[in-house]
Parts: C-alpha cells; sequence; structure tokens
DNA sequence: ATGGTGGCGCGGCCA
C-alpha cells in the first residue's frame, strides 16, 4: 500500500493554515513536515488539524522558525532538540510513525557566508550529521525531510553563476549535505527523472515565481531500505500559485511499502 | 536599481 511523505516550508502556519488544510484533504498526506509555523505550542491549531484526520506534533516559537510533524498514525519517541547541541530555535523535530522515523529539518538560512549566522548553520548540520550517523546505524525505516536550505547542484539553481560561493550554495554547505547523503541517505527527487530548473523555493520579489527564478532547497533523504521502495518524488508547485502564498512549494515522496520479509 | 516582497508586529529583523 503507497504512502506519501510530504514536507512544506509554510512561512507562517497561522496565515497558511487554510492552504494547509485544502492540500491535506487533496493529497491525503501520511506525513507531512512542516517548517517556518512561526507559533508558540500553545497557539499550535490542533483542533483543526485533528478535524483534518490527523495528529500533530511541534516544536514552536514566536516569530522565527517552528517545526511540526502531522501524521495519520500516531507518532511517538518525539525528539525536539539536536543531540549534543545547546540550540534555543525550534528547528529539528524527530519522531516515529509507523515504524517510520522521520526527521523533520528546518536548516539554517545562514545570511551570508562570512556572518555569524553562516557559521551557525554549518555547526548545527554538523551536529544534526552526528545524530544522522548515529540513526543510520539501523535498518529502520528513515525519512530525513525539510528545509535544507541548501541547493545540493548547480542543476538545483536557476543561475548558478550568479549564485556561486553565495548561502545556499557553497561549497560548505554542500560538503555538509554530502556527508548526509554520505550515510547512504538518497535524495529521493534524483532517483527519478524530472523536468530541467524544477525547484522549490523562490523569492517574494522580483516576480521570481513567473519568471521560475528558484532553487531546489526543500528535500526528502530516504536510508537504503526506505529509498528501495520509492516510486516517485514531486515538486507540487500548485500552492506556490494561490493568492498569498509561500515562498516555497510542497515535495512529496512515495514509497510502496512491502512486509519485512521482503516483496 | 545593493533594490525587490512577505511575516511578525509596530521598528527592525529575518528570509
Amino acid at each position: 500500500m503507497p504512502v506519501k511523505i510530504a514536507t512544506w516550508n509554510v512561512n507562517s502556519l497561522k496565515v497558511r493554515l487554510p492552504q494547509v488544510l485544502d492540500w491535506l484533504a487533496t493529497e491525503e498526506p501520511d506525513v507531512l513536515a512542516l517548517q517556518e509555523t512561526k507559533l508558540t505550542d500553545d497557539n499550535f491549531p490542533e483542533l483543526d488539524i485533528q478535524a483534518a484526520g490527523y495528529h500533530a506534533v511541534y516544536s514552536g516559537q514566536k516569530t522565527y522558525n517552528g517545526v511540526a510533524i502531522l501524521s495519520r498514525q500516531p507518532a511517538d519517541a518525539v525528539l525536539r532538540d539536536v543531540p549534543d547541541f545547546d540550540d534555543p530555535q525550534r528547528r529539528f523535530l524527530a519522531a516515529t510513525v509507523a515504524g517510520m522515523r522521520v526527521i523533520n529539518l528546518y536548516v539554517v538560512n545562514g545570511q551570508a557566508v562570512d556572518s555569524d549566522k553562516y557559521a551557525y548553520k554549518l555547526a548545527w548540520l554538523k551536529a544534526v550529521g552526528e545524530h544522522l550517523a548515529n540513526l543510520c546505524r539501523s535498518s529502520m525505516p528513515l525519512v530525513v525531510l525539510g528545509d535544507f536550505n541548501i541547493a545540493p547542484k548547480d542543476e538545483d539553481v536557476h543561475d548558478p553563476a550568479a549564485w556561486r560561493d553565495r548561502i545556499l550554495c557553497s561549497k560548505a554547505e554542500r560538503s555538509a549535505l554530502a556527508k548526509f547523503t554520505g550515510l547512504g541517505l538518497t535524495d529521493t527527487f534524483r532517483l527519478f527523472p524530472q523536468a530541467e530548473k524544477s525547484f522549490s523555493w523562490w523569492d517574494y520579489r522580483a516576480a521570481a515565481f513567473r519568471r521560475n527564478l528558484g532553487l531546489r532547497i526543500d528535500l526528502i533523504l530516504a536510508n537504503p531500505s526506505l529509498a528501495a521502495q520509492c516510486t516517485a518524488c514531486v515538486i507540487d508547485t500548485g500552492p506556490r500559485k494561490l493568492e498569498r502564498p509561500s515562498d516555497h512549494a510542497p515535495v512529496v515522496a512515495e514509497f510502496e511499502l512491502w512486509e519485512r520479509n521482503g516483496p
């Protein structure tokens, strides 16, 4: 039976809640990882999410950041902090859903390569990578998804020359992401033929979406046991076309899960 | 054009 796992940076769940509820009703994902909810936990719209038929776990803060995992099946073993990394910013949320470990990341943006925020980004990625290295010792199905704020390769950038060595594209950021994939975590989008200039984020400014001046920075990574069962990964640009959209589009991966004994 | 737009929250930060 197919399983749909999705990620969406909503840039304020308060503003985007109607779009999220519509999207859940239409797409019926089994898991939806949200980033930039920008809500404290006491303001999380739990009742609306429950009414839509989803469980929710979340780790929020005011104004910035905030992550959540919505799921058809209940989530347990919830982890809200990057292990061994002191971080007041709510960017990490892990939970187990129906036997699958789900790691939802809102990776630090980094602002500029010479900034303190960039150093924080690299330190954050290193700490997350160490946690993933531990998880990858297990054969349990593992999906690592979210807003990575890194375009993996030049093919994920509308104008690679203009973006070279800038944040989201710098060598150190791509190297940090390569450490994730080096653990055996596969970028599921690239398991399949895709249109050229496929992006998941477009700046609000300069009519970037209309001109398709974007980057692919929202990713769904899967460990070997799960990647072997991946049947599709697509970017849904539909919500980006709506009135008052997020600057990110949802990304959806499908898996044809077979029984533990094999296909 | 070193800008542009959007969210939060009401001045300025962040993306």
